[in-house]
DNA sequence: CGGTATCCCCCGCGATACTG
DNA sequence: CAGTATCGCGGGGGATACCG
């Protein structure tokens, strides 16, 4: 596989640069505000540190990215101008991917990965003004899966967070689900509400914390897509 | 390299299918009008036969394209709906290449590709009524390249051929080309009157051929893209 | 935190020859 | 024309350990 497909045609060239492995991921990562390099990595976790090092040096030299060496030596990762015009090119690839593949199969569940989408996608301006805990818990993961399977989001006024071990704040709501339920939820595929029918997904908690709890939650940025009208005879 | 990226994003799994090696590639000819194996193979002539194949077949198992076997033996690729859809992104990597990139290098320099796209590009409406033979002879071509550098275009009111050995006919045009001018003109990099004034394409034959020949050239789909405006101090 | 350096395996891919 | 079959290599990339 020695580099380049030796064509002066655009597509060919922009896919020497776009369509490498990985790297179209690395952008979306850069699209949703990641800037540091363990910020990348934590939303790819399957890709290797020096192969996330090695794409991110090929996005540099062909003027995609920019890197900025911080004085505390971390480095910072931004798009260029060149770079920010890769942005229709990834929502098309999400809105395809949308509408024309099964994406909730179970070598692509990771309770960790919904997770970290999930925390970037909280409505701030729902939030009540004090702090809410709420605890998720995963079941029905795939037993290949070595990731973790509880969570705390700790949803502040102006900032949530993370956790994968538990902070020592007393729980407000907690949530059980099984993982692919929660992840056709996140896509868009089902309801939040069948799926709480259907107790995939329970919540428990105060009643008002259960009531405002979904309203919350933006979704997956593809979440509403519209699929493709069904073919007659389909 | 074990294939799949074991994410849910949509951009993920889009990815996997659309962002192969070659595939994009492969569905630019197929917009362009390809149809049958051997025709896309042309289009890509870098590609090794079984791997186009194995492309092929993983197109059609991602519901991207449609195999139709004739009776003749022959086959037949077209694309989906789900393909169709594909449109935007090879639009746009496209557009990307052609504002950001310097496709003319010398390792991308081919000119039996360059004619093979030349000769789709061709406005028949403007041709005249009776044939016109143009022969192409190119010059400055890279020591590496192997294929041919000499070329006839058959221009007929409704059709036109590309031959790479002597039709035969009387030759009523002359271009005679340095290969990587005529990929710039091709690429709209540089206007071809340009490009004759320097002489680095030259034109002989009847007057009013030589004056006409310009016109039914219609480039690249991707030579009339606006670039981006020249930072200060670029 | 944000990377390097090294080792090594595996398989993607090209080359070539053959077939219906 | 449109593929299939087979072989062998090279380097892409994973694993692991180390560093400023």
């Amino acid at each position: 596989m020695r580099s380049g497909f030796g064509q002066f045609c655009p597509v060919a060239v922009a896919c020497e640069i776009f369509a490498e492995r990985w790297t179209p991921i690395i952008l979306r990562e850069l699209f949703n505000g990641a800037e540091h390099f363990n910020e990348i990595h934590r939303g790819i976790p399957l890709i290797s540190r020096p192969l996330l090092v090695k794409r991110l040096r090929e996005l540099e030299a062909a003027g995609v990215i920019v890197r900025e060496a911080l004085p505390n030596g971390r480095g910072r990762y931004c798009l260029s101008e060149a770079g920010k015009e890769f942005a229709p090119l990834i929502e098309q690839l999400g809105t395809w991917g949308q509408r024309w593949t099964s994406r909730v199969e179970r070598r692509n569940l990771d309770a960790g990965l919904l997770m970290w989408n999930l925390r970037r996608r909280i409505v701030l301006e729902l939030l009540p003004p004090q702090r809410v805990v709420v605890r998720f818990k995963y079941g029905g993961i795939p037993a290949a899966y070595r990731g973790y399977r509880v969570f705390w989001l700790l949803l502040e006024r102006m900032q949530v967070d993370l956790c994968v071990v538990d902070p020592g704040f007393e729980v407000d709501l907690y949530v059980t689900a099984d993982l692919a339920a929660m992840t056709r939820v996140w896509l868009g595929d089902e309801l939040l509400e069948s799926a709480l029918r259907t107790r995939e997904i329970e919540l428990v908690g105060k009643g008002e914390l259960v009531k405002a709890f979904p309203s919350w939650l933006m979704l997956s940025r593809f979440a509403g897509v519209p699929r493709p009208v069904a073919a007659a005879g389909g």
